[in-house]
DNA sequence: TTGTAAGCGTTATCAG
DNA sequence: CTGATAACGCTTACAA
């Protein structure tokens, strides 16, 4: 493996010449320049870039903590950090590890030195402890913190304006009983569209019941057993709102199995917008929230320059807007409608290989 | 930012010592051990990664280079990697840049000394002679090559034969004249798939006809106007094979428009599984691609020591298999059936959040 | 069991 | 314009 000494020895000048050839440098004759780079060519030497971080301290690359890798909401995530870091020429080191505290510090110190900045999703813990021994090291940026921290900037989803709009839409559409499927216990996501589905049902003037709300854990299968829960209770709500779209797939198999009808029926609806949402049916009313948005802001945030009158950590809500399909009873048709009238109700999922 | 030096001066020992304590070496006395332990800890020191990477040359991380980063597809095949890496202790850094030979050579270069190997995927172009000059030193790993290297492992696609598959079952449905929509012209997964579509159809005893091969790129939108094109053709095909999923799904909005109904006035059949393929209507017959395993044999490849008599490189293959389903005729019911039955036609996508 | 000192492959500083 | 040489933060012989 050739390194910069041999390629000095090579074309008979000194390291410091061949590395300021590498780092285009203005201060080397032409002739020299023209040497050196046949020289390195012939040697197939490029400059190391551990060697070249360790003393220029910048590694070009953003550490991403995640809980999971796989799963639409993950990878759209990903794809938008991905381009924004692409942007600013930076890679993306990614890690699977923060599940809790413990896995998110071994995970954080593995890839110390290696990145000049951080994000971290950690859907379940406060994650602000464990990143405190780093703050002023690492800038480190939160997705969908529970909590937020004084100390770093946040991006999140407007979880619970979200469920609100839901909700609302539901109580215009005459529902007075409506169930909730939750998510993990103590997913902040799951926690939040909660709590605006149960603000919203006390605007309107309706007690939440705790009968009507369904433990699930954002898994489809968890839907389809919360559904079939709800099926068993005495009084039936007339419409159900699950947390998440996968849930919402679930349950609706459970009710296609009681030949129960959505959304003569039970009216249903989810949230995240997944791009399986349009295509079931019936089309699935649901919240939408811009994704790669959550990852692109997090990489501006981390690496655009701010304005110098620091306003200390910057807490960035995404916003939420309601996409009305037919699950409730209210919107267009759902799947088959043509190309034409589809992108009237929701742009088509991007397609992709 | 605290180095080993201040933790070797607050603890009054030696920097190889506070080395050696954070090697976990048996050489150290248990009282200097928790003496530097705590000094550490105070200091909130930890080893940092490029500095110990510069000189035990280990980086404990593999280099991705896609040429996306979203879509099922992608993020399937990296949440294999990523699971396989973390087994064995290491990170991905990715990078989304090879969709031509400049590209890819810039983030090879980009990634030098910081990984320990790499895998490429290059669904476009061949991708050998920009590795060739970092043979020997950074293992590379191809997924989906389209030529075989000499040099270094592959994982592939049985793509030819997958699409041999769904042309044969065209064929013992009846089926005689059988359109496809390619993939982009100089993809390799594409160009296979052409492949194993015309040498199934010669095997049935039909010669291709150049007319029923309708250009698309992969993507919804080009499956929407290849069928609208097939649907134009004066004799018109009875079956229709788009090259992925994507793109019969796109097909499926275009037929419905015309008012063709699927199966009964054409059959249709894609290639991936997609999770969609599955809930569709009518549910897509598709062929299965175990695409996290793509991943996943990827870094196995790499990272996993193999029997020392050298049998040169590993050219893998993943094997397909046909789904039935209702979109030809032949399979099941559909969307809505069922959490019971559907398993026993093809296991539920993962649901994940 | 501990310390000294020589690197690892670069870039940066300072002379020339 | 070019060259010595000292870092960068760590690991690892080799000595003690």
């Amino acid at each position: 493996m050739a390194t910069i000494r041999d390629v000095a020895r090579g074309s008979k000048v000194s390291i410091a010449t061949v590395s300021r050839v590498f780092n285009e440098s203005a201060l080397v004759s032409e002739g020299t320049r023209r040497k050196v780079l046949a020289v390195a060519s012939r040697l197939g030497y490029w400059p190391n870039g551990i060697a070249r971080s360790l003393i220029t301290n910048r590694t070009h690359a953003l550490g991403v903590l995640m809980p999971d890798f796989s799963g639409e909401f993950f990878s759209e995530v990903v794809h938008g950090m991905d381009v924004a870091a692409r942007e600013r020429g930076f890679h993306l080191l990614v890690s699977r590890s923060s599940s809790n505290a413990e896995e998110l510090t071994a995970a954080v110190r593995s890839v110390h030195g290696r990145v000049e900045g951080l994000i971290v999703m950690a859907p379940d813990f406060d994650a602000t402890p464990v990143i405190r021994p780093w703050v002023g090291r690492m800038p480190t940026v939160f997705i969908n913190p529970g909590h937020t921290s004084a100390t770093n900037d946040s991006v999140s989803i407007a979880n619970a304006e979200g469920a609100r709009l839901v909700v609302r839409h539901l109580v215009d559409l005459g529902h007075r009983s409506i169930a909730i499927i939750t998510g993990p216990e103590f997913n902040f996501d799951s926690l939040q569209r909660r709590e605006g589905y149960r603000s919203a049902l006390r605007q309107a003037g309706i007690e939440p019941d705790p009968a009507f709300e369904l433990a699930g854990d954002f898994s489809e299968s968890s839907g389809f057993e919360a559904a079939e829960r709800m099926l068993r209770l005495k009084a039936r709500p007339s419409a159900l709102f699950a947390s998440n779209d996968y849930m919402a797939v679930g349950a609706l198999g459970a009710l296609h199995d009681a030949g129960v009808r959505v959304p003569e029926d039970l009216a249903i609806a989810g949230f995240d917008d997944i791009p399986l949402a349009h295509y079931i049916n019936p089309a699935l009313t649901t919240v939408r929230v811009d994704i790669p948005a959550l990852g692109r802001r997090a990489v501006q945030l981390l690496l655009d320059p701010r304005p110098a009158h620091d306003p200390g950590a910057v807490h960035e809500t995404l916003p939420t807007t309601l996409v009305v399909r037919s699950s409730c009873g209210a919107g267009s048709r759902g799947v088959g409608e043509s190309r034409g009238t589809r992108s009237t109700e929701s742009p088509a999922p991007p397609a992709r290989r």
